[in-house]
DNA sequence: CGTTCAGTTGACTAAGGTCAATTCCCGTGG
DNA sequence: CCACGGGAATTGACCTTAGTCAACTGAACG
């Protein structure tokens, strides 16, 4: 049984299938990169199964998280594959997983074949970018511990899947202090 | 003396005549509004004169701000501007201010006359998301303290322009904070 | 069975938040 | 021209919370 992704694609089935010849299967081990830092993305991705992780190594060696990235959903790093300027991070399968890319100069391609395409890359950047700015009004809006429970919300799977210290960076802080909010939540 | 903004716009002279064409000019005196909390923003405005500042009130009553605009920058509250959903954000001339602006509606018009338009607009979300993920990276990464360097280094003519309470409320912390973390740097 | 590493907890330190008082600056009106 | 008022900035005292360092626990895995 096939899985027909055009829905999480947002494509008609006309487009999909074009779409679809241009894209690659790719298998990622656990604990496997898919990007490291200064390497240069070439491609956009999309996860049918398994998870990944985008994260930062810092000046002093500290393992940041920038995304968790679960199945059905989309993952590059936008900048490289935008400028591309190495990479700033990591890109790294959480368990094994299984990926669809699409290379940039097959993008760009289409792009340049039809405006369907461009009027997709514009509805995709705007995407990416809504999404970036939801980040820094959790970062500048809401407490650490508000941001813990808004990630509960948001994506409660991903605290079955991933140590609870990669979870702290992504929320700003110290694993330490990870624990103690959960703790004092608990006692309430 | 006209001066001519294509080179801010990136465009070629043919381009920018035709937009040109589309553009409004528009004045906003010192403390009026462009858009209000709950307005659906229409248009995607240029600084020619003078200075504006995006922010939002919290729950609480709190004023943070969210980004200083100076001349020669564009403008907008993007995500009401993509989304048509009621803004959750004020932007406020810091002084006499002269913009241009173009509607959303010539801006859609122009995506389906010409691919160049698209891949115009494409860009344009794409460097608007490049700028927010700075933004994530800064409040991750960096101490208030750095931030406040940053910002110097960044944005330095903000400084007098804007009162401190308003450059705090950026860097995600309270007055008092920042006269102290400046103080702290004085004493060094 | 022992090693390893994540998570928890404790004690202490550092930093920002809060509340309040004071000073400074600037504009306005007498 | 001076006096006053109001808001911004600074400072102090105190509180709350996160960071740091270190010890301990527990589960996973070879």
């Amino acid at each position: 049984m096939e899985i027909d992704y055009s829905v999480y694609f947002r494509m008609d089935s006309l487009h999909w299938n074009f779409f679809q010849s241009k894209l690659t299967s790719r298998k990622i081990k656990k604990d496997d990169f898919f990007i490291s830092m200064g390497d240069i993305c070439e491609y956009i991705g999309f996860i049918t199964n398994g998870a990944l992780r985008t994260f930062y190594i810092d000046n002093n060696g500290n393992d940041i998280s920038f995304i968790f990235h679960l199945e059905n959903n989309f993952f590059t790093d936008y900048e490289s594959f935008l400028t591309t300027a190495p990479s700033k991070l990591f890109i790294q399968a959480i368990e094994d997983t299984e990926v669809l890319v699409i290379h940039k100069k097959d993008l760009l391609d289409l792009y340049a074949t039809d405006v369907y395409w461009q009027v997709y890359g514009r509805n995709m950047a705007e995407s990416i970018y809504l999404s970036a700015k939801k980040r820094v009004e959790d970062l500048l809006f809401l407490t650490h511990e508000e941001r813990y429970l808004r990630l509960i919300k948001d994506q409660p799977m991903i605290f079955n899947r991933v140590p609870q210290k990669q979870i702290a960076s992504y929320l700003g802080i110290k694993p330490q202090s990870l624990s103690r909010i959960r703790k004092r939540l608990t006692l309430q």
